[in-house]
DNA sequence: CCGTATCCTAAAGGATACTG
DNA sequence: CAGTATCCTTTAGGATACGG
């Protein structure tokens, strides 16, 4: 049935860089548990702030405080988390001005751009399925309540 | 009913929103707090278990316990979930034989799949960045760590 | 201005027991 | 077999206060 559970996960060794064996690959390989990389990645962009504060970096760098004015509803908190996070992972530049008072840039990395850009995909995905999502949701809520009806009559005859 | 959610990405003539300055899409407008169908579309995706399941089912329909078997570590209870979610969003369909034992059988939707092919372009993306983002964290939690050292020697030499 | 530290709540998710 | 129901732990994230 399974084609041998192959664990073949942090093998990050040499092979993996040209994109061409992508169409047949195993599943396990791209999502297993923590100890996968686009588990990682993935959290990462879906967290609740990181994708927001990634698409408006990619128009132009801006300092910490217009960060927090226009992704509106953060906190100090989860604004520095979150930028933290991405720039660890390269995603984001974090410059510090030595003055007072101190001026903070952050700017998008290049990696940080191919990678907005690989979410625009999906972005484009939802637009564009977006009416079918709601049928399908509507469908579902619709036979969801016509089967508690059913079974509150008693199931007649 | 949400009629008027389907405003379109790249609206290039109507923009104005809450600024000016946008020279390409508007940020704001996919992805900004709940009331946005890409972050439900996000989160779905991204929570612990949902894109496993999309990716087996990608290969091949599984039954409820095939699935337990194979997304090692999933309780029964969350399998349940994340089905019943991934069903509403039509992305997943499920099928009752009504037979002794039950038999209930999952199967990807052509939403589904295209979903799938969708998110293997994230995927791409991180096996071919992984090296580089493995190597921006060494590099930062370097930096750190030396950031820490200067400090506990307290401006020496 | 740009953070860090601390506390607190809400939600996600695991474990277990039970059912048609 | 394919679920529900219940309890419990862990974590994400908000609020607030303080520091350089």
């Amino acid at each position: 049935m399974e084609e041998g559970t192959s664990q073949s996960l942090g093998s990050s060794a040499d092979t993996a860089l040209t994109t061409d064996r992508h169409t047949d690959y195993d599943v396990w390989q791209w999502d297993a548990r923590e100890d996968c990389e686009v588990r990682q990645i993935l959290d990462r962009i879906a967290d609740k702030w990181s994708l927001l504060a990634i698409a408006l970096l990619d128009r132009r760098s801006l300092r910490f405080t217009e960060l927090k004015r226009e992704i509106d509803g953060i906190s100090q908190r989860m604004l520095t988390r979150t930028l933290r996070h991405l720039e660890r992972d390269g995603l984001v530049e974090r410059t510090v001005h030595p003055v007072v008072p101190p001026r903070v840039d952050y700017a998008l990395t290049p990696l940080g751009r191919t990678l907005h850009a690989t979410i625009k995909s999906l972005v484009v995905w939802t637009e564009a399925h977006q009416e079918e999502i709601a049928r399908a949701r509507a469908d579902y809520d619709q036979r969801e309540a016509d089967l508690r009806e059913t079974s509150a009559v008693g199931a007649g005859s």
